[in-house]
RNA sequence: GGUCUCAUCGUCUAGCCUGGCCUAGGACACAGGCUUUUCAAGCCUGGUACACGGGUUCGAAUCCCGUUGAGACCGCCA
């Protein structure tokens, strides 16, 4: 009897009663061909935050049958981007276990009382369900070749029907000869198919449109499940109660169905997400923007704020909110308040959203966060200097990795034109003698009173004679060698008195 | 071409289910201003949207129908 029944019109209702009558199990599978994609990032994270919210089990399964394109560098990529996102799997893989070569080893490391959790793993599960259909009937081997098929199919396109293979092996009885089998197709019998989104409401569908469905390779070893066969003994198997994916997946639904309903099992509900989009509205690409998670890492994006934006791409809390942790996400995540139009990915906001958390970070987090890039680019520097650059310069810092290009000039100062050291019309004889005046005071400045506010004091007689513009962007100009930094002071304070006298001397040289 | 899905500011969205509180709210971006040695941040102000056409109704962004547009899928990939 499939659950999906009781269904009602209210999304709302289906979640607390499913969730009062049975624990709630969700699963994210991915396969490990390519780089963690953000949209894949994004629907593990709506299934964890929809467990979590539901006291549920969140289930990582690797979807791995495509031997040729399956990696387990990506594998890793995937336990690596998940736990750096802060999503845990309560089972699945265990990730330090996947590094280790031994293969016997891997397969036993895995957590929950469904595995093995990769699908390379489970072969002797699917070829139980195989044999079942084939016996039953329900399924058949089909002998036809790859150019016979893909000329069925040029033949179809050019009279504007339907794709769908023809069903010519169905009925065989005897191999043709000299052929041999290719591969094992299931028997789609003539219905409507519905089910009901529990985003979209009611879809339905007409098998007479769906040719017989490839279920598995025949190899000379033995056989390959194919994506629709596998995830459904997969989702089965495991007791999810919940599929939530991408809405690139409507077309499979009732294929899955067709099967789950031939192999007796329960249908579970399904929830299919908006896409997320290119700024031309087609599914994110990398042709338009970085679609790897890791990518964003590296960029110097925290793990809080890609969660929180991509969260917030066909979503949204029912409070107006701008920055939530991934607690308050989950305490407040529910799929009726999931959009059904596709979001388009805006870096701008991300941007945005990310200096927002930049700079709710204290100091010393941002220390600790900045340490291992420094190191990586082989930058040598005290922490409690690091901490003082830190300091003036986070409001300007959008990603940690600003960091270098904005705060380069505190350890070496640039080369500079002598141009940018003057002030509006001001002669370049009158910057020269102030920025000699200012590191005459300066030097007669005691070390210990080198703080902004000391400086501002010192400074200020200075400041009031000649006017603040006129001093003080020379200053600045000549600390730091650039048109944008922070205020002279900051930069004085940080550089420290003799270093800050040594830059002043070198940009009155510059002005002969 | 077929099937399916979707449609509120440029973008993400609130509101839609349960019609009136919507002369449609917020955020990003943009423009102007304040602050200011620069840049950034911050604060203030502003412009811009219910795709279109029919119905239902005293009343529609909200319900129904159609049109148009956009997207996804149509693999021995997942």
């Amino acid at each position: 009897m499939s659950i999906a029944n009781n269904s009602h019109k209210i999304k709302g209702i289906i979640m607390k009663k499913d969730t009062t009558t049975k624990q709630v199990r969700v699963r994210m599978a991915p396969s490990p061909t390519g780089p963690l994609h953000l949209g894949t990032a994004r629907t593990a994270l709506f299934n964890w935050l929809y467990a979590r919210h539901f006291d549920g089990v969140f289930v990582l399964r690797i979807e791995d049958t495509d031997l040729e394109r399956s990696d387990t560098r990506y594998e890793q990529e995937i336990f690596d981007g998940f736990k750096w996102l802060g999503i845990d799997w309560d089972e699945g893989p265990i990730a330090e276990a996947a590094q280790i070569q031994n293969s016997e080893f891997r397969i036993q490391n895995f957590k929950g009382a469904y595995g093995p959790y990769r699908q390379s793993e489970r072969l002797d599960i699917y070829e139980k369900y195989l044999n079942q259909l084939l016996e039953e009937k329900k399924a058949y081997y089909c002998y036809c070749s790859k150019e016979e098929l893909d000329s069925e199919r040029k033949s179809q396109l050019s009279k504007g029907i339907q794709l769908k293979y023809s069903g010519k092996c169905r009925d065989l009885v005897l191999a043709p000869e000299g052929k041999n089998p290719e591969i094992i197709r299931f028997k789609v019998e003539d219905k409507i198919i519905e089910f009901d989104d529990l985003i979209r409401g009611k879809i339905s569908f007409d098998s007479k449109l769906i040719g017989d469905i490839a279920i598995a390779k025949v190899l000379p070893t033995g056989f390959s499940p194919l994506y629709n066969f596998a995830v459904t003994v997969d989702d089965a198997t495991m007791e999810i109660t919940h599929v939530i994916r991408g809405e690139d997946h409507i077309p499979n639904t009732p294929k899955q169905i067709l099967i789950q309903e031939a192999l007796g099992f329960d249908i579970p509900y399904f929830a299919h997400l908006p896409l997320i989009l290119s700024p031309d509205r087609s599914k994110l690409s990398k042709r338009y923007v970085e679609t790897s998670l890791l990518k964003y890492r590296d960029l110097g994006y925290f793990p809080q704020a890609i969660a929180n934006f991509i969260a917030y791409l066909g979503w949204h809390p029912k409070e107006e909110k701008d920055i939530m942790t991934l607690q308050e996400l989950v305490s407040e995540f529910d799929i009726d308040r999931v959009q059904k139009a596709g979001a388009i990915f805006n870096e701008e906001k991300l941007t945005w959203l990310n200096a927002k958390y930049l700079n709710n970070f204290s100091d010393d987090d941002l220390v600790q966060l900045l340490v291992p890039r420094l190191i990586e680019k082989g930058i040598k520097i005290a922490t409690g200097n690091l901490k003082r650059i830190l300091h003036v310069e986070k409001g300007r810092m959008k990603t940690l990795n600003d960091f270098f290009e904005l705060a380069d000039f505190f350890f070496n100062l640039p080369e500079y034109a002598s141009e940018l050291l003057i002030w509006k019309n001001v002669p370049k004889e009158k910057i020269k003698e102030n920025l000699v005046k200012i590191s005459e005071i300066l030097k007669k400045q005691d070390n210990s009173l080198f703080s902004v506010s000391d400086l501002e004091i010192a400074l200020t007689p200075l400041t009031k004679e000649a006017g603040k513009g006129e001093i003080l962007w020379p200053m600045r100009a000549a600390l730091s060698g650039k048109r944008e930094s922070p205020s002279p002071y900051e930069i004085a304070e940080v550089l420290g008195k003799e270093e800050t006298v040594r830059r002043l001397e070198i940009g009155a040289k510059k002005l002969l």
